[in-house]
DNA sequence: CGGATGGTTGAAACCGTTCAAAATCTGTGG
DNA sequence: CCACAGATTTTGAACGGTTTCAACCATCCG
């Protein structure tokens, strides 16, 4: 199979927790059958679905999400690319909540039983994967502590950053510019808030010079004190050591 | 090594998401080198350690924790009988959040190597080790609702029949009763908010029928009704089918 | 150019916080 | 069994961050 250079971040992102030789590659690539693109808006996984197959992100933002009954939505996770998600086919019984595209978005997909077999054979495989895993949780603490303890602009500040660190990991940021094709609703999504505050607090780091942002674009123009003010420590990401 | 029955709601646990054969059980049993009881408030884990071995709760509460720099605190996780947590020492480096006990505890140990051998070793095991990962997982993504959508009452009543199914699950519950032994400030850093507030919330369930508590214990008193308000689906737990 | 989507701004209402004091509970020792 | 001290819970009142509603503006795209 010929190399696409699709799966880059991927491989650099597995990569990262547990080192994988040449030939595990080639079988995680030789597994990963099919590939689509989506487009922002799609909704890739409903609530209630038997998963079937694993996802992958190549490239683009995803998001989880959870829904009420009265239509008030939160976000539980936001993926990049590299990110892994839905390993929680494990769990044999049904989808308990639905992923969404953000932006224009490449994934591929990891029929379960390929999975499997790929996580038997090859431990170091399973261990990244796992790994992947333990790390969105790890987010999803973070999260929590964002959506509960502080408040808007301290949380979108640290939104921010979070995102500059993940998409430097995976080669995605050129000069403090990173892709932020999110609406305000999808921010506020993420971060509770309701769009109308979700606008205020950007607007509020966008006149303090911290950021600046237009054609789906954000810049960081103040990274320190973005950090100081949104309480931000990179621990919780569990990057590698720097390079 | 005789069976002691403390690791009753472990095994439980694990069987649920991967049937496991009497070997398996012997394997883990034996496995399980340290226990040890902890105290009420005792802190386990703190921010910044460096894990090197894996936690289970035989029996009582332990809970995760995520500190600010101006002591705002957040709970991101609450274990319960038969819970393994801190599988987390995958991801080498630091822990970066704090494990208490809300009640006094039994917990064990199982060392890194002894894991790592037990799961290569077998997979039945490490399978039902993942799937628990992942519920824990699933929990934490209601969480983020409860905190982020969900009013003060609805979320207080979202997490006391999370308690109630959680516990039904490992034989905790007797005639609707199960064990509270949290304070307000407990419940209100579960919830993010302030005690004085999670005082009112329950004072209000109580006073409108839905619940009662004291000496460590909450009573159940109209579980639909306590579903209904906090938009509750079991769902989310994936919880063994009804037996 | 016109319609739709997304962003900004203002004012009022609301849910939850904070501060403070009183009431109650719990455990301990006498 | 009672008394007492400390911790926890309850209640009240004022304050504040966020939401909601509503209007207006900007931008994108056919």
């Amino acid at each position: 199979m010929a190399f696409t250079g699709d799966e880059e971040p991927l491989f650099r992102r597995l990569a990262q927790y547990s080192p994988l030789e040449p030939d595990d590659l080639d079988a995680l690539q030789a597994a990963v059958v099919r590939r689509r693109g989506v487009r922002a808006g799609e909704q890739l996984v409903s609530e209630g679905e038997r998963p079937d197959h694993l996802n992958l992100v190549l490239h683009g933002y995803l998001g989880r999400y959870k829904t009420l009954n009265d239509g008030r939505r939160q976000a539980t996770s936001l993926y990049v690319d590299g990110d892994v998600f839905d390993l929680r086919m494990y769990v044999l019984d049904t989808m308990d909540h639905a992923i969404c595209a953000l932006s224009d978005a490449e994934i591929a997909f990891l029929p379960r039983d390929a999975l499997l077999k790929l996580s038997d054979a090859r431990p170091r495989i399973a261990r990244a994967l796992w790994a992947a895993t333990l790390v969105n949780e790890s987010i999803m603490a973070e999260w929590l502590v964002n959506v509960g303890r502080r408040s808007a602009v301290e949380s979108f500040a640290h939104l921010v950053c979070e995102l500059y660190w993940r998409l430097r990991a995976v080669g995605a940021v050129q000069d403090g510019v990173i892709a932020f094709p999110f609406t305000q609703t999808d921010v506020a999504e993420m971060l509770a808030l309701s769009s109308v505050h979700a606008s205020r607090s950007m607007g509020r780091l966008r006149r303090d010079g911290l950021i600046r942002w237009g054609r789906r674009k954000l810049t960081i123009l103040d990274l320190p004190a973005l950090e100081r003010l949104g309480g931000f420590d990179a621990g919780y990401l569990h990057l590698p050591p720097r390079t």
